[in-house]
RNA sequence: GCAGCCGUAGCUCAAUUGGAUAGAGCAUCUGACUACGGAUCAGAAGGUUAGGGGUUCGACUCCCUUCGGCUGCACCA
């Protein structure tokens, strides 16, 4: 089913066509304010600038071929040239009726599906995941959904980093103070602690520090006992990890970590040297990126001077096997703004390999505590994310028992779990990734505002009047439009399928949040002025139609988002 | 020093990529209602889009410049 924008922009194609303006974007975009109508066309004044014309002339050429009968009032032009559209609602009653039996809303798949290989997560094993894994892995595991529901092809790959020097200490700490019964409770705890106190007595002891290399090179050729515990010490922090993921509903399609292109390094800077793309400058191997003059000075080393290779040479590694695996038309790296050099120097190089996939470093900005700066704890360190999914939830069960104390405490837990991890969720999609944001429980827990509470609350009150229904739901009963209400709800609801795509043209889930909100308010808007059950006949089958679309519209768009409603709360 | 990102209401954020009088929420103020879940709705107030210049019918958006913040810049990942 096409979007009301690309009816109108078909009709439009066809007017600009017998007007003699094939040149122009058949484009139409949504009014920028309600008194306009619904739609506006800023074609009169693009081709105006383009033919040094008088743009409410062409607007008005234009119009007179343009057939929008039955679908629009008849199209006017406002202001420096625009042609705006307030569409009918028998149009609109229609269309919505289209929604009431279709799973997907509208949005009819990709005419062209791509492979898209997305990386994002990517925790340091040995080491605790913390708040600023929370954009990558959320904001990755949207996309996913997102460009999967538009009928792309999504592998999702955890890139784990299970390989570096830490592993040296790791490695000494487990032969000489291990505490298994802390490794069983708590892995990662336990890692932690032994690399802490291995980088302590270094400090003071050369000895340690000369043994714990050692150990590292052992590992690094192979050692039977180092491979093993730092297998062991990989299995036990991705349980963990994977805990996480549960919790969070996240799921990977592969977890090709770091380590998994090790005996991949050499020959790829063997065969780099031999192709001429890789020189040797002081020692190390290095991509230089002469024609490039942002990269100029910037040269990429993947093989150091002591023959040590580098997340450079790993990346490339990946690039390569992903290329020669799975062939993907787009490769998204879910990666912090910080490193964005380094995948401008990753992507030059994979060109001059010759990838031609899409490649994509989708950037974000960091979280921020109530002072401003990046979040620590009170001691210094990164919030952990278990810890902030944990008080998240323990929040949200707070909340739920002053609200609805009634409430079995198994259900009452599983709507903690819903509201307290969407918020969560729903506080880092809702806003721009590029800006830093700054992490707040009171606000991403209100029910008030731009906040998944909120959002879930409409979709509870809708369920509500479901439950109170008497006489069974008509899903097939015509839509019809006979206030302002119910015609802003219709539009809105029309207007999921055009929203969805957006998201995917700069990655910005935030834009489908912002819609998701739109729509809850149009709703209560609605709710208010429009009594569904207190209504007769026609009009009480239309609105119950039109509740049901809000709530499935409300459900499917924050499941894109990863998260879900729950019945009641 | 060079480069990248950013700077929007008191606060937290939008602005569909160059469109009309820059929009929401919180907080503040005023109203509605024993309610289909009030965890709601209607309204008011709040702005030189960091400053300055330029491009054009039109600029938060593009270009130049100043100021401020964050980040990165050859063998860590």
């Amino acid at each position: 089913m096409a979007t009301l924008r690309e009816i109108l922009a078909e009709r439009l194609a066809h007017a600009l066509a017998a007007a003699g303006f094939s040149d122009a974007p058949a484009e139409i975009a949504p009014a920028s304010d309600a008194r306009f109508g619904d739609y506006q066309a800023n074609a009169a004044m693009i081709l105006a600038k383009k033919n040094r014309a008088n743009p409410r002339q062409i607007a008005s050429e234009i119009i007179q071929h343009l057939d929008v009968a039955g679908i629009s009032d008849p199209p006017e032009i406002a202001g420096a040239g625009f042609i705006n559209f307030r569409l009918r609602p028998g149009f609109l009653a229609r269309q919505a009726g289209h929604l009431a039996s279709d799973d997907r809303l509208g949005r009819t798949p990709a005419a062209q599906p791509q492979r898209i290989i997305l990386d994002f997560s990517a925790p340091n094993v040995a080491k605790p995941m913390h708040v600023g894994h929370i954009r990558s892995t959320i904001l990755g595991d949207s996309l996913a959904r997102i460009a999967r529901f538009l009928g792309h092809e999504v592998i999702s790959d955890n890139h784990i980093g299970d390989w570096g020097t830490q592993f040296g200490k790791v490695i000494y700490g487990w032969k000489h103070f291990l505490n298994p019964e802390a490794l069983e409770t708590d892995a990662i705890g336990e890692l932690v602690r032994l690399y802490r106190e291995v980088n302590a007595l270094e400090a003071t002891d050369e000895t340690v520090k000369k043994t714990a290399r050692e150990e590292l090179v052992k590992l690094q050729q192979g050692d039977p006992e180092n491979h093993a515990i730092w297998l062991r010490a990989v299995e036990l922090s991705w349980r963990e990890f994977q805990k996480l993921y549960d919790l969070l509903d996240i799921h990977f399609d592969e977890r090709l970590g770091e380590s998994f292109y090790n005996s991949a390094l050499g020959p790829l800077c063997e065969k780099l040297a031999a192709a001429g793309l890789a020189e040797v400058s002081e020692g190390a191997l290095c991509l230089f990126f002469r024609d490039i003059p942002a990269l100029a000075d910037k040269p990429a080393i993947i093989r150091k001077s002591d023959g040590g290779f580098l997340y450079a040479t790993t990346d490339l590694a990946t690039i390569e096997h992903r290329v020669q695996r799975w062939d993907p038309s787009a490769i998204w790296y879910v990666v912090g703004a910080p490193q964005a050099l380094h995948f401008q120097q990753i992507f030059a190089a994979a060109r001059k390999m010759g990838v031609t996939a899409d490649l994509r470093h989708i950037v974000f900005g960091s979280i921020l505590g109530e002072d401003r700066k990046i979040m620590r704890t009170r001691s210094g360190e990164n919030v952990g994310l278990a810890e902030v999914l944990r008080e998240a939830i323990e929040r949200a069960r707070v909340l739920v028992t002053e609200k609805n104390p009634d409430l079995p405490a198994e259900e009452r837990e599983e709507i903690a779990r819903i509201i307290g991890l969407g918020a969560v969720k729903y506080a880092e999609l809702s806003q721009n990734r590029l800006t830093d944001y700054v992490f707040s429980w009171d606000k991403m827990l209100s029910f008030q505002g731009n906040t998944a509470p909120y959002l879930q609350n409409a979709y509870v009150r809708i369920r509500s009047i479901f439950r109170k229904l008497e006489g069974g739901f008509d899903g097939k009963a015509p839509v019809q439009i006979e206030s302002p209400a119910e015609r802003a709800l219709a539009v809105k609801l029309l207007q999921f399928a055009e929203t969805v795509p957006l998201v995917l043209e700069d990655f910005r889930p935030n834009l489908l949040a912002n819609y998701l909100y739109e729509l809850a308010d149009t709703f209560h808007g609605f709710y208010e002025a429009c009594p569904v059950l207190k209504s007769e006949g026609a009009t009480r089958a239309s609105r119950l139609v039109l509740c049901d679309i809000t709530a499935r519209t409300l459900s499917k768009g924050l499941g894109l988002l990863g998260i879900r409603c729950p019945e009641k709360m």
